[in-house]
DNA sequence: TGGATATGTGAACAGTTCTTCAGATGAGCA
DNA sequence: TGCTCATCTGAAGAACTGTTCACATATCCA
């Protein structure tokens, strides 16, 4: 076991196999990846964050989050293949809602980390 | 206040207005898109998770993770650059480390969500 | 000092992702 | 039935991101 494929040298042999042994299999990290690269949007983040509260139909996100409606859906495709959010049909209108809890978490986690380094770091705004 | 530029029509103005109300602000939700940014590449998720168990070389992290040194030095930069991880020289090695506790908490949070889930719906495999 | 080694960097290409536009679908209503 | 409205979709161009290669920097050791 130990795919030591790559002839790179090695400084710490046992850290690295230790390390190595603890990692998760690459599909959970692929898969882990997936959920935060649907995070990473601001527009998707900002449509999740409306539905903390309560689920809300497309229109009313669009309007919410300043997006077009049709962004708006497209975004929700995205989140909605992932299972992420859940739509509710009524009418010819949809109803959103987030569906997964363990993004809810996510969500408020970091949320509540950025308005916290907000106020120990200020200098970071403008970087990147 | 309340930029109602769009003339979008709104079905339910109370809880559009509650909600625009609660919206974190544009920056912050900016930042926090950029840290799921940050761990939304799978070789870069790699790195951080090899950094769980603490600091790492750079040559150690490119065995521990299967990449060229090259690739690993670029995603340290980046990381480095927004205070997610952190270096110590030794020498001509650099060690890094995992600084910012709170994306240590996203981590775990999302690798026991992954490996819970994984449990629950296998079917999510091959999807997307 | 000079050569080997560990890490860092810039530029360019490839692949992916976002946004927009035009139109499709499908429900309600006259 | 035919019209309107809410939502959805496909396609295409623009913008962004990741990877690689070649080389720069800097430290150690002979």
């Amino acid at each position: 076991m130990f795919v030591d494929g790559c002839a790179v040298k090695v400084v710490d042999a046992d850290r690295v196999a230790a390390v190595h042994e603890r990692m998760p299999a690459a599909a959970d990290l692929a898969d882990t990846a997936d959920v935060f690269g649907l995070l990473s949007d601001p527009n998707r983040l900002k449509l999740l964050v409306a539905l903390l509260d309560g689920e809300l139909c497309v229109c009313d996100l669009a309007a919410v989050t300043g997006q077009s409606e049709s962004a708006v859906s497209h975004a929700l495709r995205l989140l909605r293949a992932h299972r992420i959010v859940a739509a509710r049909r009524s009418g010819r209108m949809a109803y959103y809602r987030l569906e997964d809890p363990h993004v809810r978490m996510l969500l408020d986690l970091a949320l509540a980390h950025t308005e916290h380094t907000e106020a120990i770091h200020p200098e970071r705004e403008g970087e990147r």
